[in-house]
DNA sequence: GCGAAAAAGGAAACCGGTGTCAAAACGAAA
DNA sequence: TTTCGTTTTGACACCGGTTTCCTTTTTCGC
């Protein structure tokens, strides 16, 4: 049991097997032209001695690496541990592993970095976690760099073989279709930062829903925010002090959302009977805020795996879905209006 | 500018610039026994063809590679985002990457898993957050296998070389002293799960302060739970229902402090002049919940930077502090009793 | 200008795998 | 038993770097 010195090599399997380290590369690689006896004789030896092939080795030799990038800038930290633990549930028990790289969506040089970061490490390919993953610019240079890629992102963004999708105009009708349903009239939303296409998405769906329904949207029914705690909690103010006032509002992310719950505390408007706020992610604080917030969820996970399982076997996930639908999650901070 | 076609090697460097390929080597090694005339014209060569040297080759040649692995099973999304955000500051612009590996520390098979990983990747080393990080086995592993740790977490854990301290005793203690001066006499402490050692020297830093104080700690001021949201919610209630009731709450982490927020709030009790209520960790839910919640908040991201520093260049990082001091973050969930 | 020491640079082997292609072993048919 | 077509297997070069060791060049004191 004593595995101190140097990791055994193939060439030690070899000369124990008493066969040539091609031989061994063969069982290694399942290679169907090898005899049983052959494979077993190997297998046993291979056991016996612990070894691991070599990753680095076998990259150089293959010309490409078992790494796997994550590129992201979210501002929901669940979300992109969530997405983390997909992408490892997609390559647990392969060669691969998975790097991560927050990059900075502010920094000019952040092309710059990320082309420096890709040469560098020659990735096999990566993963781009939205609101990133909307940077057509990002997706040209992997392609420039001959680096494999899949965004996560609403439909339209990129090919299908490049894309997961989430379908975020769909929900969001959804949501105005619940809310209207359950008798608001005045409903208000709080966009994301303009230039997203999530947020562009969002803001979509919900005037086309409003429309189908015969509801007007004034302007003061709209309002601008960033996707940050404070800017729902700005966006939420400007909501409330415009009359007649929204029974309802609509938050395109959980943290906005809960600035909004914030705004309405302050000015003693009670939440969910007097005012019934929606948000969007279902993120922790949405379970943890009280009264617990409705949102609308997506299944991180499974679409992370998607996408993971996307880039490593392009061949296996065309049975997956690339497309997934969220699903309202509903708790207590929606009531009927009045 | 047409950078397509395979990515140039160090030998259409040496056969460009006319010298040998250990020439260009040591060029990029910055050796110093080399003309500045030849330097500079090798130089000159790697730029215009936009040479970057293949990592894998050169992890092949070296024996090791430069990947460092961020093992983690921290419930808290934030503190590993900031970890690796930190990681990520102090590798930048160096040629190491950062690999991530969510762990399951009640999996059986935990500690097989992570030797596969460790014996597939042959990684540089890894960084240990806690609560895994208090698993002296895994450590036991790294060691035997060869591969460079550190370990995030209370004094006594290991050796200096391996650790990266945080001093969650005297921040307790601080905690207390606070509470008291304000007029706290009855505290009550929702601990973490038995056996972290964390759970441990927050209970003990406690105690030891109450002690000081001359205040005594009944049974009923002491709860169990588990750093989760239900177990704070569940463990406040037993606090709150005990006479005389205590007049503030120390919660061993800030999802916890947020469960006994959702107590109080059910139970009538109004936060904070009814019940003052801190947290740990100075997590996003701590700024977001209303009203503000007071926590202690450790520097996570600089201590991932002195975390990783230490492992990838113990020499430089001798300057640094191992030793990181919390802070008290005062906000509005702590106010004099009665 | 000479010789010796020091500095600079190169040839070849090596790190641990994989691809190519030819040789060896095998099995069935003649 | 020989022959021939298939499997199996191995020898060898190669992936793109680094290391070792040795040769060539430069520098410098005399």
């Amino acid at each position: 049991m004593a595995k101190s010195g140097p990791a055994p090599t193939i060439n030690d399997v070899a000369r124990v097997a008493g066969v040539s380290k091609k031989t061994v590369s063969r069982v290694i690689n399942r290679s169907p032209l090898l005899r049983e006896a052959t494979r077993a004789k190997v297998e046993k030896v291979i056991a016996e001695l612990g070894y691991t092939p070599n990753p680095q080795a076998r990259a150089l030799a293959l010309r490409r690496n078992f790494l796997i990038g994550l590129l992201h800038d979210n501002p929901n930290a669940q979300t992109v541990l969530n997405f983390q633990e997909g992408v490892l549930d997609a390559i647990r028990d392969t060669e691969f592993a998975l790097v991560v790289r927050p990059v900075d969506r502010h920094s000019p040089a952040m092309l710059d970095d990320i082309r420096n970061f890709l040469e560098q490490q020659r990735l096999y390919g990566v993963l781009i976690l939205p609101p990133i993953s909307e940077n057509d610019d990002l997706a040209a240079l992997c392609r420039e760099m001959g680096c494999g890629y899949v965004r996560m992102g609403s439909a339209a963004l990129d090919e299908a073989e490049h894309l997961v999708q989430s379908n975020d105009r769909e929900m969001v009708e959804g949501v105005v279709n619940y809310l209207v349903k359950l008798g608001h009239r005045r409903i208000g939303l709080i966009e994301g930062p303009s230039g997203f296409r999530s947020a562009f998405e969002r803001r979509e769906g919900f005037l086309a829903a409003m429309h189908r329904h015969g509801l007007e949207v004034p302007p003061a029914a709209l309002a601008q925010g960033n996707y940050r705690f404070d800017s729902g909690h700005r966006a939420a103010n400007e909501l409330l002090s415009a009359e007649p006032r929204v029974t309802a509002i609509f938050a395109s992310n959980d943290e906005m959302a809960a600035g909004a719950y914030h705004a309405a505390r302050e000015r003693g408007v009670e939440v969910p009977r007097q005012l019934s706020i929606v948000g969007f992610d279902d993120s922790p604080i949405a379970a943890h805020i009280w009264p617990p917030m409705t949102t609308v969820g997506w299944p991180i996970r499974e679409m992370a795996k998607a996408a993971a399982l996307k880039l490593v076997a392009p061949d296996s996930s065309e049975a997956l879905p690339s497309s997934f639908p969220a699903r309202l999650v509903t708790r207590n901070s929606v009531a009927a209006p009045g």
